[in-house]
This record gives C-alpha cells, structure tokens and sequence, in this order.
DNA sequence: CTGTTAGCGCTTTCAC
DNA sequence: GTGAAAGCGCTAACAG
C-alpha cells in the first residue's frame, strides 16, 4: 500500500452548455438544438455553422438533460447473477461483450448490474426501470416459470431473451435450436461407433436443460439407440460439474464411451477429470462441449463441440431490442439459430479393447 | 426464423412522480423529496408517512430528474477493447463481474462499453463524460505512455486504473506486485531444479509487461540463474501467443525446461501446444500461469499459478472511484496487492533424461 | 419543521 | 426558417 500528496489535481472543465453555443452564435437554442439533430427544416448553411462551432466549443448534449426530456435512457441493462464468480460461464462473457459492441452500433449502451442477492432480483429490475436508467433489458439463461419474465411482460418493459420460455409466444427472445444440435451431436457421436452415450446436463430450472435433453433423447432414437434416463446426470453448467459427473458415471461402470456436456466449461472439466482418473480422451473416451467458447479451441484436447456464435447472438439481440423500443410488437421478434458443429480432438472412435 | 401475433401486448405502467406522492399527501414536493432523502430537518412522523404513500404508490425516483439537478449520474464507466472477442480474457471477466458486484455495494451502476475502433477510443470516454453519463471510470490494462490517463487527468474525471501507468504517482490504482509475483514464480521453479526457465510475455504496450519481466529477470538473479533474453518470447496475453510461444522455444532447442507465462490463457495455450507435441506436462515441461482465473484449476492438468483475488481487485476500485467521485485527491488512493503462488500440476521436477 | 419559488439543460409546441 | 415560452421531475435556496 502507498500514499502520496500532488497538486496535479486537474481542474475540472466546465462542459460547454446548448445555451453557451446559441448565445456563441447568436441565435436561439431551438435552432442548435434541432440543427444538431439534423431537423430538415433548419437552412443547410445554418447547420453547418451550428455544427462548427458546436465543435470548436467542445459541445457535447447533456444525456441527463436529453432524458428527462425525451424520456429515453439510450441504455439496455443486463443483469447477470451469481456475481461473486464474475460473469458466469466463458460464453456469458463472450456474448456480453458482443451485445455491447453490438449496442454501441445502434448508439445504446449497457449497463451491467451485478445480483448480489436474488431475492433482490426482481426489484433491481423494478428500480433500473422505474429511475429511467434503462430503456430495456436483455435476460440471459432464462428459467422454467420466470418470475422475471412474468414481471416485465406485466409492465409492458422492453426486454429481449437470450434463450425461450414458457411465455415464448408472447415476449421477443433469440435462441439457438440446442434441441436439434444435441440430437446431432449424438448422432455424430453414434456414427463414430459409440453405443452408450451420457450427457451431463444443466441446471434443471434454467429452460434450455430440458430442450438440451430431448435432443439427446431424440438424437439416441434416430441413431436406433436405446435411452437410459440414468445416463444423464445432473450438473449446473459449471466445470466443476463436469468433474463430478464424469466420475459419477466412471463409478457406475455403466460401460460410457462417449459424454454429451450441456456446455463447454463442463466438457473441459469433465475431461479434467477423465485425465485424472487415468483414461485418455478421445481414445477412451469421447466428450463433446456445447457453446463453442474460444478456449475450446486451446483445451487439451481441443474440444469438439456445438458451437454457435456469440458475435451473431449480440447483433441480433441489439436490433431486437432497438426495435421493441421503438414500440414493436414483441411477438415479430423471435428468432431461432442453429448451431454447428466442430470436430477437434475430444473425440473420435473409441479403442478397441 | 418464427414470427407470430398477439395480443398479450401489456399496457407501460405510468411510474409514479414525486408530485403525485405530495398531492396525495397533500404536502409540499421538497418535503416528500427530503423525507425520502432522510434529511434531518424532517419530522419522524413525516418521514414515516411519506415512506409509506411512497411504496404504496410504488414510487421510485426518476434518477434522469435527479442527476440532471444533482449532476451526478451513479454510473460508473468501464471501457473494454476488442470488443468482438468478448470481455477479452476469463480474468477481465472476472473482474468485471467482481467489480459490478462490488460498486453496487455503493449504489454505483456499471455502464459496459465496448471500444470497436481504437481510433474512436477517447471520443467515447470524452462522450460519456460529456454526456454526463458517467461519474468517473475504471481503466483495465494500462498502457504504456498511456493517453487515456492523460486525457482524462486533463479534464479532472475521477477514474482509477487497474494497473500502474508512467504517471502513476499523480493518479488512483490499484496494482497486483507482479514483479515480485514473477520473481517468486522463477524462484519455485528453480527450487525444483529447473536451471532454463523461459518467458511467454505479454503484449509489450502493457504497462505492466515490462514489470512482469523485471520480475523474471529479478527471480533469475535471486536463483542464480544466467538471463537469457532470447529466453524471453513476445506475446498478448492469448492463448494463441502461448501456442506461439511454446513451439518456438522447442524449435530452438533451447534447452528450456520450464516456462512461465504472462497470464493463465498463455498458460493453457502453451500447455494444449506442448501435448500437440507429444510433450508431457509437467513432466518433460513445467509451465506456470499468471492471475488465478477459476479456469485454471479444472485445466489438464491443473495450472500452477500466481493467483490475486478479482474480488477483491472489483471491491477495493470500487471504495476507491467512491472516494474520488466524492472529492478526494487521486494520489492518496494507491494499493499494491500481492499475489500468491497456488501450485497445482502444470508445474513440477523435470524429469531425469 | 414545512411550503414556495427557481432552475438543472434540453426539446417541443407554437407563433412569427 | 427561426425564436420565445413552457416543462420533463427533481432538489437547493430561501422564507415562513
């Protein structure tokens, strides 16, 4: 720890005010005002010397001013919840970054918030909401029965989900068919000669598990393979799941070959795992991820996994919301995407023994 | 590609204004604003029934009225760069998390912005400050001869850095001791026999990049060991470089026994690079990571690393940005923290030839 | 202790 | 085409 005295304290710069530029320029400040914000019926030329001097002086239009005014806060909030592990998975942070980079595009910015508390959850939407912070959210990793969507639809806020749910019909919301790429995924795996496949799941209260699982109860059946509920096991998206459930199904001796994992962090600890007990990947046995997150690529093995793209989610979530804003219907903004997938090293046919 | 109609299009709520609670109440608005405020002139009484109309109506200040009249805006600013890959690596979003979570703690929100264009880089703090958005900001990665500091030590903007800068002294940061951490990582490595220990560094612009190697070399001395500067291969921090890196060092047949890297994504890169190669870890190769990311632990194998708690990072930069937000001088804001050695299995004697 | 009067900086009628 | 007046919802002065 350090401490030090300076008078390097800056003076703060007074901001240059619409009223200074008009009274600069010795007109009104309607006419800046609608200058800057291109209004066809101010004179070209008026413009331009608008804009001049708008810029020699620095001139930069107080939001705060502009808010309570317009009632638009020009920002999205996104919540995200477990705070004290940081943006949850590897993808939850890829996708944030891409759905700023994508709001900036449509002149939006986000705002993070951090649940601490989740009972505290519905009210810091309320809050964000009724201060006029935001103007929308977008919700990630959506829940079976959420309370969250309940809440917005009720107040009729903007709000875009990452990830369906049961009011699907009746709110905007992006997905990745997850259903169809896991029912692949097996396939793929069962084409490789696997014949007893598990999948490590998510948690059971986030809505996409379950689509996960038919599709890897639909791929087992068009590979003409016989289910067994008891080859999935539960996990929570996490690694450490992974890890777990890998030894779990080590344990039962259940004679696996190949692991489906609900997503990427928990294949990569799932093969952590495998390591540690002594089996190698692929050979004796395969894991597939979910997500496509960019350390796949650099895991030990590279990963195989469905990946879609986090950069295409972010755009088009963007465009939703700035639609629904502007007073769209939310039902004429859904849309679903598919996911692919890669093969790298994580597997491949099993050994012979 | 969906697209439906309905009419479960929910009616926007009107929110409540402080005028509304006051004619309800039938008192003055200052006296419903201050009671909420809790100011002292208020009779308990008063402060009471106000509350309770307040929540009855469901009243939640429009904090656009309050911080265009208390020019103040509750919202930090955090600017991320090469937007398109996501908060660039697991640490930063670690932090970032940690750091949303912690200045809710103060009431503060995060507004997450994602630079697309370099170029465009101090526009948009420039903007956000000018827009009123934000109070003040928080700077990851500094830089060397860093203009971010500059521009805004200008202008007076509260903002603090994590990561020293060349003017350090006249601005608020907060560091990890990187260089000792370095020395001290090359010191284990060296007590377990390692006599060639080389370095995948970080992106020479960083400011902390030069520390990182003051501390390799430092550690190298304290050892014993001769420095090699070609020992020391460039990077940034991806996991790409640490693939890079490591084949270029089999490549010369250095000798190279051990390898410390600049972050943990270095780390896993070099790590996936040296099974590539047929090359086991740790025993043919020991390779130490930097930061602690919770990825590492579930690696194959598990990192060796120098560890520092983002959480704490996010919590302190948050009373930090309060203090400065609320006046006080940059320079008495300085922390240093260590960081410690977790040593897990990337790392370990090298194998007898 | 509480109410009245102003005004933050902008945009929006509505005259000219 | 442009300017004057009003007001978004709140809080800071000042009276009372």
């Amino acid at each position: 720890m350090q401490s030090r005295t300076t008078e390097t304290h800056a003076v703060p710069v007074k901001r240059a005010t619409l009223a200074e530029v008009a009274e600069a320029l010795g007109v009104g400040k309607p006419t800046v005002s609608r200058a800057l914000n291109d209004y066809p019926d101010i004179s070209e030329e008026t413009k331009r010397r608008v804009r001049e001097m708008a810029n020699k002086l620095g001139y930069v239009g107080s939001s705060r001013a502009r808010q309570l005014q317009k009632g638009a806060a020009d920002t999205i909030g996104l919540l995200v919840t477990a705070a004290s592990e940081g943006l949850q998975s590897a993808y939850q942070s890829e996708f944030t970054g891409a759905l700023a980079a994508a709001l900036d595009g449509h002149g939006l910015d986000l705002l993070l918030h951090a649940v601490q508390d989740p009972a505290a959850e519905i009210d810091t939407y309320n809050r964000l909401w009724q201060q006029g912070k935001v103007d929308g959210f977008v919700l990630m990793r959506t829940r079976i029965r959420d309370e969250r969507i309940n809440f917005l639809m009720e107040r009729g806020v903007p709000f875009v989900t990452q990830g369906r749910s049961d009011l699907a019909n009746h709110h905007s919301w992006i997905d990745i068919d997850s259903e169809e790429a896991f029912a692949q995924g097996i396939e793929f795996l069962a084409r490789q000669g696997h014949r007893c496949i598990a999948m490590i799941s998510g948690d059971s209260d986030i809505f996409s598990t379950s689509l996960r699982e038919h599709g890897y109860r639909a791929g087992l059946e068009s590979a003409g393979l016989p289910y067994d509920p008891t080859l999935i096991v539960p996990g929570d998206f996490s690694a450490a799941c992974g890890r777990l459930g890998l030894k779990q199904l080590v344990d039962s001796a259940s004679g696996v070959t190949a692991i489906l994992c609900a997503n990427d962090a928990t294949a990569m600890g799932a093969i952590s795992q495998a390591h540690e007990l002594g089996l190698s990947v692929p050979e004796q046995l395969s894991v597939m991820g979910y997500d496509g997150v960019r350390m796949a690529e650099m895991f030990s093995p590279p990963l195989t996994t469905l990946s879609h793209s986090a950069a295409e989610s972010g755009e088009r979530i963007a465009s939703m919301i700035v639609g629904l804003v502007g007073g769209d219907a939310p039902a004429n903004h859904q849309i679903l995407l598919p996911a692919q997938i890669i093969e790298r090293r994580s597997t491949g046919p099993t050994a012979k023994e």
